[in-house]
DNA sequence: AAAACGGGGGC
DNA sequence: GCCCCAGTTTT
C-alpha cells in the first residue's frame, strides 16, 4: 500500500486536536516550563494556584523561590522551576522590557528553556510555525515508519522535510493527545487507531522505546 | 553519556 | 512497586 504520510498526518491532526486557550506567550512559557516531564492535569494546577497569585512578570521577578514551592509542586521538580521561573522573569524585565523575546535564538538563551519548550512558545504563543520534538512526536513519528532515528534532534531534521511547515505545530499538539490516548508508550491501544491499517508497527507488542 | 531534579497517576 | 510524563542542566 502506498503511504501519504501528510494525509496521515492530517488525519491525526482532525481527530486529536489541541486546543490552547492562554494567549498570553509569558503565561505560556511558564506554563511551558510547569509542563517539562510532567503530565497535563499537574501542569493546570500548578499554574492556576501560580496565577491565582502572581498576575504577571514584574510581579513573578520579585518573588522568591520558596515563595513558589507549594504552588507548584504538582508540577514536580518544584526547586528547580521556582528558581528558573523567577530568573527567567527578572531577566525579561530587565533585558526585554518585560516582553517574551519571539525567536528561536533569544528564547534558548532564558534559564530552563531548551529545543522543546522554545518551540512551543513559537507556536502556541507566537503562531510561529515551529516544530517541538518532545518523547510523544519521537516515538510515534518512528513507529508510523515516517522517519527511522536515533535522537529528537535527527527526528526533527527528517520530519521538516516530510510535513509542510504550516502543519508542524498543529501535528506536534495532535500527536501529543494521539500519544496520551493512543499510541501510548508501553500498550498503545493499536486495535483502536485511526492509522491501524497503514502502520509498520500495528499490532506488534512494543516495547518502551529508547529515547 | 549519565545523573539529577520530583510529585502524581496508570497499571 | 515500577514506569512514565509537551526536558533541561550539570557532572
Amino acid at each position: 500500500m502506498k503511504r501519504d504520510i501528510v494525509e496521515e498526518a492530517n488525519k491525526i491532526i482532525s481527530h486529536f486536536p489541541r486546543f490552547h486557550s492562554e494567549e498570553d506567550p509569558f503565561k505560556i512559557l511558564i506554563e511551558t516550563i510547569l509542563s517539562q516531564r510532567t503530565r497535563d492535569e499537574n501542569t493546570e494546577k500548578a499554574a492556576k494556584a501560580l496565577f491565582s497569585k502572581y498576575n504577571n512578570v514584574f510581579e513573578l521577578s520579585k518573588a522568591q523561590p520558596e515563595d513558589l514551592y507549594e504552588l507548584i509542586k504538582p508540577s514536580g521538580m518544584y526547586k528547580q522551576k521556582s528558581k528558573r521561573i523567577i530568573e527567567i522573569s527578572k531577566i525579561l524585565v530587565d533585558q526585554y522590557n518585560g516582553e517574551v523575546p519571539d525567536t528561536l535564538e533569544e528564547l534558548l538563551k532564558l534559564p530552563g528553556v531548551g529545543r522543546k519548550t522554545a518551540n512551543i512558545v513559537l507556536y502556541v504563543g507566537f503562531g510561529k510555525k515551529a516544530l517541538a520534538v518532545d518523547t510523544h512526536v519521537h516515538r510515534i513519528s518512528n513507529r508510523l515508519g515516517w522517519v527511522n532515528t536515533k535522537t529528537p534532534e535527527e527526528t526533527e531534521d527528517e520530519l521538516k522535510k516530510i510535513i509542510p511547515p504550516e502543519l508542524w505545530g498543529p501535528l506536534n499538539g495532535a500527536m501529543v493527545n494521539f500519544g496520551q490516548k493512543i499510541c501510548k508508550p508501553i500498550s498503545p491501544k493499536c486495535f483502536d487507531c485511526i492509522l491501524k491499517d497503514v502502520c509498520p508497527s500495528a499490532n506488534q507488542f512494543l516495547k518502551p522505546e529508547k529515547k
